[in-house]
DNA sequence: ATATTTTTTTAGACTTATCTAAATTATACT
DNA sequence: AGTATAATTTAGATAAGTCTAAAAAAATAT
């Protein structure tokens, strides 16, 4: 059994190689929990004889089999419950995030499971991400990151990479959510913002920082 | 903002009141986290120091205003989280206790609020307990405990005492369920056990140690 | 290829939450 | 009332999880 804060280095190992395939190093882990690198250290030893990762002193970490399994179980929790506060308890996707990082530590694998059922087994979760199923199986699908459209394109916004309260509302503000058709009405040399439709009616310029953060599905 | 074990001595200075006014005492709450008493002497200092309760060295604690509206939020989560369980996620109620222990420290107003309203305001849990309203009221009701009724008596079950899954499997066993119907068929004076109709069919003896657990409204 | 900078680890300290064993205080019983 | 017993507290220890500052290793840049 595991502690918070072990599951959370877990998890921050997971998200950090998601990206990139290379061992996650001591200082990255500590900027994704905002805790000091020697904290992070001390964890890694003890995730190591755990078994769960393998980590080489000045090499960075990477999971184990099993890590990933828990990791990814995490994973799994965290975003069904985002998804329930979201469909059942009618909160905002910028809202959910903080809670479900207290959710996911609760230990009962059929709490999982049930919860996944009364979900009706959800594929995505409110910001678009995959939720592993019981296998630890992710749905993949096609995506694009919306500023590598070109003018004249149209796509469907299927997620978003960044969770931040503060980005999610700006993204409301612009009438941005999941499942909302998005055209390239053009895009601009100087910095590689987009002029876009969004849904029926709204237009706007939107900045390469915010749409470097959006999924699409090419229509 | 409090720790779990903060918490959850508050919480077993709360129950182990509620039977008895006076204050409580350093092994009583001990044997309820089952935890060393000197531990609890820690503990106790602690909460007095953030005035949560009064305590006086040998004298026992009892909460203070703000350690009673800390506990009855407690028992308001704990009891919500069981009936979500239970009506939501078809949980039996031998299952819950542990579960909703864990998720009663979810640190969000919000999302009390939020689950409330889901429930539709539920005023009782799954094990007939009150579930205190966001002012902290609870519903009172008229009460008898079973072995305090008499042959020729009938009641419906509305509560039960005692939590722990073993007992409420073997109550499953019996047929107890809260809205059903007893009727007390003979009491026999040896032992005070009785000899009961629970709903339409079912007959059976039952202990003192079992009637002494289980709240019925006279009818 | 050496020096500078950055990253990582080690060392040592602190807090919370526990424990056991010993000392102290309260209670209960002749 | 005085003593035996029970309850409580204190003292001292341990483990987890965190920190800062210093040392060591790796990466980078001239």
């Amino acid at each position: 059994m595991l502690t918070v804060s072990e599951e959370n280095h877990l998890k921050a190992i997971f998200k950090i190689s998601e990206r990139n395939g290379t061992p996650v190093s001591t200082n990255k882990i500590a900027h994704e929990l905002n805790t000091a690198a020697a904290s992070v250290t001390d964890m890694l030893k003890r995730l190591s004889a755990k078994k769960l990762i393998k980590y080489e002193k000045y090499q960075g970490a990477h999971l184990t089999e099993q890590g990933n399994q828990l990791a990814t179980r995490l994973v799994r929790k965290h975003r069904l419950w985002e998804t329930f506060l979201v469909e059942k308890l009618e909160f905002s996707w910028d809202e959910v995030h903080q809670i479900a990082e207290q959710l996911e530590h609760i230990q009962s694998e059929t709490l999982t499971e049930r919860l996944d059922a009364f979900l009706d087994y959800p594929r995505f979760d409110p910001h678009g991400d995959p939720i592993p199923d019981r296998n630890g199986k992710f749905t993949l699908r096609k995506q694009h990151v919306l500023d590598s459209l070109e003018q004249g394109d149209t796509g469907i916004i299927i997620g978003v990479s960044n969770h931040d309260t503060d980005f999610l509302k700006l993204l409301d503000e612009l009438q941005v959510k999941l499942g909302v058709t998005i055209s390239i009405l053009s895009k601009f040399d100087y910095d590689d913002s987009l002029k876009v439709r969004i849904g029926e009616s709204a237009e706007h310029i939107i900045p390469k920082n915010i749409s470097k953060n959006i999924y699409v599905k090419k229509a």
